[in-house]
DNA sequence: GCAAAAGTGTTGGAAATACACCCATGT
DNA sequence: ACATGGGTGTATTTCCAACACTTTTGC
C-alpha cells in the first residue's frame, strides 16, 4: 500500500498559488517542417539562437505565449519564420526532460509541417534558415536531433496512411515526382508499376490533362490530388491486426 | 512578405526573462487508464478537485513538479492514485487551449495508460476513484471527454499495430478473452475462427498446457503472450499504402 | 442428453508482388 | 538512331472473409 498523500479538494486559488510556486515551466513548440526538393527530404533549421549552441543547427520554435492556443503558437513561428500559413501542420508529441533546455525547464511540443519548396521560396533568412537535407550527422542543438527522429519516422507512418504528402508536391505533378517523394520519405526503392496501379486504384488523383515539359523523354501527365474522392470513401469495416 | 519581427539572438538570461514575462502557463499530465472487466471497457474516473466542476468526472491528473520528467510525472499521478507501477504507459498528446483549464493556463499531455484490473484491485478510492465504464455521456470536467475520446481512439489504432493488449489482461488468458477485448476497444464483433487463425499465424502467443477452470462448457486453453518471439519478428519491407 | 462454447479446414475472391514489352520525346 | 523514362498487362502468390460441423465439459 502506497503512503503517499494525496492532493486535497482544490479551489482556484490553490491551483493558482500551486502554479506559482510549482510552475515555473516554459512551454514552447517546436516545428519540424520538411520540404522536397532534387527529389530529397529536406528540413528547414536555423543557427540556434543560444550562445550555448553557438554554429549549432536548430529547429524553429518558439515560447508559447500566454493567450494562444498550441497550434496557433506553432502556425505563428511557421509564419514568422517562412511567411507562409497556408500549410499543413499536425502536433507530433511532446518532449520533456527536466535537462533538455540548458536556460530554464521548458516543455516543447513539436509540431510536423509539410510545405512546398517550390511554391514558396523562403522570404527571410535571419539565423541562416535554410533548406537542410537530412543525413545522420547533423549537429543539432538541444534535443532537436531527436524531435527530428521522431517526427520523421512519423512522416513515415502518417504518409502511408493519410494523403498528405501531395502537401509536399506542386499542386500538379507527375507520378515519377509522386514515386520519389515516397522512395525519399521512406527510403526505400519501390517498383514503378505497382506504384502507378495502387495509385490509380485508390482513385484519388485526378487527370489535369496537362503534360510535363523541358524534359528530355517523354513527358509524364500532370496529377491533381482530388480530396472530394478522398473524403467520401468510405474507411474499413474490418480488423487489420499487424503486428 | 511578413512584417513581423523576428526574435533576436538569445542568451541564457533573456530566455529566462522571457519566461518570467511570459511562462506563467502551467503543465500537468492526464492520465487515462484503460481497465477490462466483464467484457467492457473501462476507465479510471475520481470527482473532479475543482469546485468548479463540482459533481463532474475527471481523469487522474496532477501539475508536473519542475524537477521530474513527463513520464515520471505521469507514473507518479498512476503510482499516487492506484499504489501501481508496473504498467504500460505512454504518451498520446497535448490539449493547450487557452480557456480549457478555469483556474489558469494550464497546458496538459495525455498519457494513457492499460492496467489489468484484477490484478490490481484498487486500494484507495479517495474522491470516488473508481473503474468507469465507457460511455457517450459521461459528465466530464475540463476538456476531459476530448481527451478521453482521442485516447480511446489512439488505442483502437494502437492495439491493431502493437501487442499492448495484453496487458490489459491476466498473465494467462483464454483466446475468448482475447477476442472479447479486441471486440470491446474497437466496438465490433469479429469472427471466431479468423480470430484464432490470425493470432496463431502471428506465433505471439504460448500454450500454457493450462485450460480455464469453473466455466460452464467446455474449457479453453491458457495462453501467455510470448514477448520474445515478437521482439525477434522483422518488420516489414515494403510500403503499405492504405488511406 | 442438453446447452454452451471450444476447436478445426476449406474455398473463393481480392490484393500484392514480380516481371517485360512497346511508346513518345529530346538529342 | 538512340537514350531515357512513360505507359501498360499478366501470371503467381499471399492474405482475408465467409462459412459448418464435431468435441468437450458442466449441469
Amino acid at each position: 500500500m502506497s503512503t503517499e498523500k494525496l492532493p486535497k479538494r482544490k479551489d482556484i486559488k490553490a491551483v493558482l498559488k500551486q502554479l506559482e510556486s510549482d510552475g515555473l515551466i516554459g512551454i514552447s513548440v517546436d516545428c519540424v517542417i520538411f520540404g522536397f526538393d532534387e527529389n530529397e527530404l529536406k528540413v528547414l533549421m536555423i543557427k540556434s539562437d543560444l550562445k550555448q549552441f553557438e554554429g549549432k543547427w536548430s529547429l524553429l520554435g518558439d515560447l508559447v505565449h500566454r493567450d494562444e492556443d498550441l497550434d496557433q503558437a506553432a502556425y505563428r513561428v511557421l509564419k514568422e519564420r517562412t511567411g507562409m500559413d497556408d500549410v499543413y501542420l499536425e502536433q507530433v508529441r511532446s518532449f520533456g526532460d527536466v535537462i533538455r533546455h540548458p536556460a530554464a525547464r521548458v516543455v516543447t511540443i513539436a509540431y510536423c509541417s509539410l510545405i512546398n519548396i517550390q511554391q514558396h521560396r523562403l522570404q527571410k533568412t535571419d539565423n541562416e534558415l535554410h533548406w537542410h537535407k537530412l543525413g545522420p550527422d547533423m549537429d543539432m542543438a538541444f534535443d532537436h536531433q531527436l524531435i527530428l527522429n521522431v517526427c520523421h519516422e512519423w512522416l513515415q507512418k502518417r504518409v502511408q496512411e493519410h494523403p498528405l504528402g501531395f502537401s509536399l508536391l506542386p499542386q500538379k505533378f507527375s507520378l515519377r515526382e509522386l514515386q520519389n517523394l515516397y522512395e525519399a520519405i521512406l527510403g526505400i526503392k519501390l517498383d514503378r508499376r505497382n506504384f502507378r496501379k495502387k495509385f490509380f486504384s485508390m482513385d484519388v488523383l485526378e487527370d489535369t490533362n496537362e503534360l510535363e515539359y523541358d524534359v528530355p523523354h517523354r513527358p509524364g501527365k500532370l496529377y491533381k490530388f482530388n480530396y472530394i474522392k478522398y473524403k467520401t470513401k468510405e474507411g474499413r469495416k474490418f480488423m487489420r491486426l499487424d503486428f
